[in-house]
DNA sequence: CTGAAAGCGCTTACAG
DNA sequence: CTGAAAGCGCTTACAG
């Protein structure tokens, strides 16, 4: 068992006093200032490296008025455990994090649920110098705090607010439901039918649709839309999209859903209705979570570019005001896997 | 667009000068402490309401000597993007980022691959007070780092370290290898293979052989392993292993595989071949990753409590050496799902 | 090129 | 119960 008693710190007077240098010299030369001589420099690094001196970096960001440090929130369901988190979420924490950490920022992330003990004040309180919230829509507390967050603060970006008017980083939906819906007409389904919602606080749905619409409309279809139930969970949203829809009682071959949460709802439930993927219908998601990998078939989908993603949130959160969110849409494109014929 | 010039920050002599009273009597009184008067506290409370002003952490901290935060480092596959990462420690991530939350710790999440970018020290740079470690097995270099940094340091855990020298958590795997085995037994399978490694730096894996072998020992059936190749991805590993097992020539009925990843692989190339699962073969994983969800069939596999999981690397960091590790075993579940009759 | 000194915004002995 | 003062460990004008 190693020792734990705290080592009283090694500071830079420490250094100073061993390199036999000024504490401010120890400051610049470890700053890698140009007013400091090679020698002197050496002599203090020497020194530092044998003291197993590290700048405190509280103390440093205290001083300069800045912390380094990017705040990441995710924004969960009440009540929903770590493992049920939409794996879409973690991957774009995943890329958030890198690209914070290519632009030298560190990352304090939390996951935030229930609605009084919502904290998004990491800049007032000196913890961070911006913030990055992306998470389920579905918590309509938190996106209502994390606004009001917005209107003090100056950088919080977010990741498919529904909120027009707050800082937002989104996949080029449009351009997403294109690609899907030509993909589905070139391999000659017809009948397509868009599985969503044109009213949900989840702006990108309506943007899917949309350029659903257009591109059936760009081949002579008409577009359809099967409309899930915003409140159920996602899968239970696919299950019941296909149920309606076979109730209706007209005739589909295709289905692009809206996400792919509800894409593998309802590819489970055209399977227990012996409907067979690709051959009597088709089926393209959105989000290109691994767990349509897996599926018979895999599910083919939409993905958003998450390096891009990351970089544009991490960009536009330190950005200056003027070139803020020149970019806001992240490219997509076909994960062309196996429920499309 | 909103204002973005640097608002000058409230400090606790704004606050004071407001409400008519010192600086360490502000101080106090947003301290909770109770030398200070209710009447005292109420007016210090609304004048800090009312200029908008919060304790500035980084100043607290520095001051205090503590950081309030700890370190999460996930440790990847060098060149892997986020949306490669195994889900498993995704979902990991976010249990230790609610226990620290639970205890009053902010995290700091940082995912580190590349051998010439590793960093550990938030301690000695005042950054965390501990560090939690957690991510593949695959990355030698990060592992030999973090063991030299635990070395010289006192607070760091690890999730599942190839080095048993070191403070490690691990999923209760023998337990879990006993489970799985049994409930194949009792399904009637009698040929059960085990996929996995007795030799490879992941612990874990020989735990879960050795309650494996145990299960088949009491019902008088012989064990038998059939090694994956270290080297190539987790379901490469299962393909192989199939394709290996069936070369071999010899019968089997039943598989209970190290983990997920190569169980998904190794259902896949049961597909491929023509043997059903659970009918002609049942098929045990390990870890509970959700893409098991949507496998046909579904992918039986047992999973380690998440939320103990976590709760149990945030004490162990944060606890003192004589508590420490006294509990470094994480109970496991059978998740019945599919895969076995 | 280097040093002495101020100050970032707090908490907490020390007095009263 | 409250205040004046020291000090956490840095960076950075200001001097020389």
């Amino acid at each position: 068992m190693p020792d734990r008693r705290p080592r009283p710190r090694v500071t830079s007077f420490d250094v100073a006093e061993h390199a036999g240098v000024s504490q401010s010299t120890v400051s610049r030369a470890l700053a890698n200032s140009s007013a400091i001589t090679e020698a002197t420099r050496a002599r203090v690094i020497k020194s530092a490296e044998e003291l197993g001196y590290m700048v405190d970096t509280r103390a440093a960001q205290l001083r300069q008025g800045r912390t380094g440090t990017l705040a990441v929130v995710v924004i969960c369901r009440p009540g929903e455990a770590a493992s049920e988190i939409n794996p879409f979420y973690f991957s774009l924490l995943g890329s958030v994090c890198a690209a914070a950490s290519g632009q030298g920022y560190q990352t304090l992330v939390s996951f935030q649920a229930s609605a009084d003990q919502l904290f998004g004040k990491y800049e007032e309180s000196g913890q961070a110098d911006g913030v990055i919230v992306i998470g389920t829509t579905a918590n309509d507390a938190a996106w209502n705090y994390f606004r009001s967050i917005s209107a003090d603060n100056r950088s919080v970006v977010f990741w498919g607010s529904p909120f027009d008017e707050l800082e937002w980083i989104r996949s080029d939906n449009y351009e997403g439901g294109l690609i899907a819906t030509r993909r589905l007409i070139e391999a000659g389904y017809r009948n397509i039918v868009h599985l969503g919602a044109v009213d949900s606080p989840q702006r990108q749905f309506r943007e899917r649709y949309e350029g659903y619409a257009r591109a059936m409309a760009d081949a002579g279809l008409v577009p359809r839309l099967q409309e899930v139930d915003y409140d159920a969970d996602r899968e239970t949203q696919g299950h019941n999209a296909v149920s309606a829809l076979v109730a209706k009682g007209e005739a589909f071959d295709a289905l692009f859903v809206a996400c792919d949460s509800i894409a593998l709802g309802a590819m489970e439930e055209l399977r227990i209705r012996g409907i067979s993927v690709p051959d009597q219908c088709g089926l393209i998601g959105f989000d290109g979570i691994r767990e349509g990998i897996h599926t018979s078939p895999p599910l083919t989908s939409i993905e958003p570019d998450f390096d891009v993603a990351g970089a544009m949130l991490v960009a536009n959160v330190l950005g200056e005001s003027s070139h803020r969110l020149a970019e806001r849409r992240v490219p997509v494109r076909l994960l062309d896997r196996g429920s499309v014929r």
